[in-house]
DNA sequence: TTATCGTTATGCAAAATTCGCATAACGATA
DNA sequence: TATCGTTATGCGAATTTTGCATAACGATAA
């Protein structure tokens, strides 16, 4: 049986480019949670690479920091969320959940009257 | 000054595969104005090539025909939207200008209180 | 003072995807 | 049966994405 499904998609812009969407918000989400870029990269399932070149396009056109990494040390560096972007994720994900229920109470494909 | 803009998208599925979006809404539409594939792919500015492989991708996973077209001829050919596509086309637009429209009264990036 | 260690940072090539040029196929009409 | 503008599609080029490999880093421990 072939059903039809509707997809919704939000995201956060800065110039026209990307600032949080769903994946950036997982990436943030996996920094928190590991302490580290490493870390989350592998939580995550991507390269470390995809991941750093993710969180430097953001930087990239974040109005803020979102944030804090150090190199070196005993555990040999980390990254640590601003205050900043934890604030930019709380309000992201209550955009995320508002249009999901929205769009789930309003849109049926059935009987479109 | 660096202003955050909220962006959304919506679209439908077919067995996780796109049906239609904001983008092949704008191909069927130039369809049924132009007439044909041809005469939509230069109204839109893209590619016959491209046009092609997206209706053709669409028309792979939709339930019901789309088009309906014609080879050689007077005018060389034809091609031409099916009452399912126009139906689908009128229940999309209501679905994005809905969302649209819930999207800019609730989300507002200020004082999220 | 110096070696260590796991992280951040990044160049670069490979892989995948997108794009569009070029050309064949088509068939109702004249 | 020749014509004409369309549909259909192969294929190489251009672009984007991906990830391997390696350098840089610097607080800590010895």
């Amino acid at each position: 049986m072939k059903s039809i499904q509707v997809r919704t998609k939000i995201w956060l812009e800065v110039d026209g480019e990307p600032l949080i969407g769903a994946g950036r918000e997982r990436l943030l989400l996996a920094i928190e949670n590991g302490g580290s870029l490493n870390a989350a990269a592998a939580e995550l399932g991507i390269s470390y690479r995809k991941a750093w070149s993710q969180l430097r396009q953001m930087e990239l056109h974040a109005p803020f920091a979102l944030v804090e990494r150090s190199k070196g040390g005993k555990g040999g560096g980390s990254t640590h969320l601003t205050l900043e972007a934890r604030e930019l994720l709380t309000r992201y994900a209550k955009l995320k959940t508002e249009l999901r229920s929205l769009a789930d109470e309003k849109f049926c494909m059935e009987d479109p009257r």
